[in-house]
DNA sequence: TGTACATCAGTGAACGCGCGTTCACTGATGTAC
DNA sequence: TGTACATCAGTGAACGCGCGTTCACTGATGTAC
């Protein structure tokens, strides 16, 4: 790799970077290119030599948010299913205060007149996978609807021999902690709930019993 | 009531309801007053002789959707607690999928640099007391953590002899709802569980057992 | 009932600002022979 | 190893645009006597 490459490549860092601290202040919808560029300490046409559109370099930023989140959930390993269901479920609330931006970039409102490309599929799925693996050693009662194991037949490509009416239940309660998350984030649990690690834990608890994992 | 606080009347509705009509555009962060102005046919500066600035009209906006929520709830009765939970739950989901851009206005990414006044609270109470009352019916295992108990009480102003472990369960129960919402509206669900009706059902019904609400 | 004054809604111009993207350009790095 | 040409990164100016908010103003509605 020449200079040329690498330069290239520390420079595209360097403005996602920026990216992703201008995504802090003004949120998706007002991420702009010419205050990336003010914060790299580029002219803003240079960025275009980088990111041909705006929407392009959210692109990049979803999917470099969604890797960074299943990085960490790969990370987490545990003796038990139950267990690895906790660390997973705490890992996502984690990451998720660390980078809230990032989580509500790719979990909160879509961004409006922007369109996630195909490219996206793959690294929305390597978020859930850890998750549906866990459904390998559920015993989970419900979720047996017809169309819905129907709609769960693919989901054996990312989790061979899992069943359809575990992956419907992990989906359910991938959809309860990232629902808790973000009411969290957006302190709507605030007069009640909070801090919301009480609540977290009660209805991680209560998960680990819904999928059958057996005890901690 | 004069003649000038008719017309008064009269031209907030139609302000806001410009404002709806941008808001699904174009999102709460792109909301403008110029926009909205434009849409009720009047000049930019006098939309100020009815909201003085632009957070004005997002708490108005904010305030309102929260009621129109409320009150879809309110009408959803029926004869069981396990039934009443059912009608509730589809009344959200329901109400999110017809007014999409309400519903991520109040529970969907925070707009940067807005912080919702006191105002906003009661009205986002009233969207929950419907669900909360159904704990009165509940049996539910778990959420007896004791600090998770205390932060509980206070939700009597709202329920008075609501248990603590019910209204804990309910409101991680809720989140799950908003949810499932969420990543539905979102297109999250839309490789695994789409159309989400059946994945919807199943999580209703789970939640009915859960919540110990007895049969359908 | 009539008049004088106060209040209010809406106008139009202006303030200072930021935005995404394009384009012709310069100078440095890379490549083929 | 040296030279000629192609590729690339970054510049600076410009395009056409939209924004929130303020201000002095006009004319209509409301109020007190």
């Amino acid at each position: 790799m020449g200079i040329r490459d690498e330069a290239r490549e520390r420079t595209t860092a360097a403005i996602m970077e920026a990216a992703r601290r201008e995504l802090a202040e003004e949120g998706a919808g007002g991420l702009s290119m010419r205050a990336i560029a003010r914060e790299v300490g580029m002219v803003s046409s240079a960025v275009y030599r980088y990111f041909p559109t705006r929407e392009a370099l959210l692109t990049a930023m979803i999917v470099e948010s969604y890797g960074h989140l299943a990085e960490a959930l790969n990370g987490a390993s545990a003796r038990t299913p139950a267990r690895r269901w906790t660390r997973l479920a705490h890992t996502l609330r984690d990451w998720a205060r660390s980078r809230p931006h990032e989580f509500q970039l790719i979990y909160g409102t879509p961004i409006p007149g922007y369109v996630a490309p195909p490219e996206t599929i793959p690294a929305a799925a390597a978020v859930a996978t850890p998750f549906l693996q866990i459904g390998l050693y559920a015993s989970v009662e419900g979720f047996r609807n017809r169309r819905l194991t129907a709609q769960m037949a693919g989901m054996t490509d990312l989790v061979p021999d899992l069943e359809p009416s575990a992956a419907a239940a992990i989906l359910a309660e991938l959809a309860a902690l990232i629902g808790a998350v973000s009411l969290e984030l957006a302190g709507h649990l605030v007069g009640s709930a909070d801090p919301a690690d009480y609540l977290f834990e009660a209805l991680v608890q209560r998960q680990i019993g819904t999928l059958g994992l057996g005890g901690s």
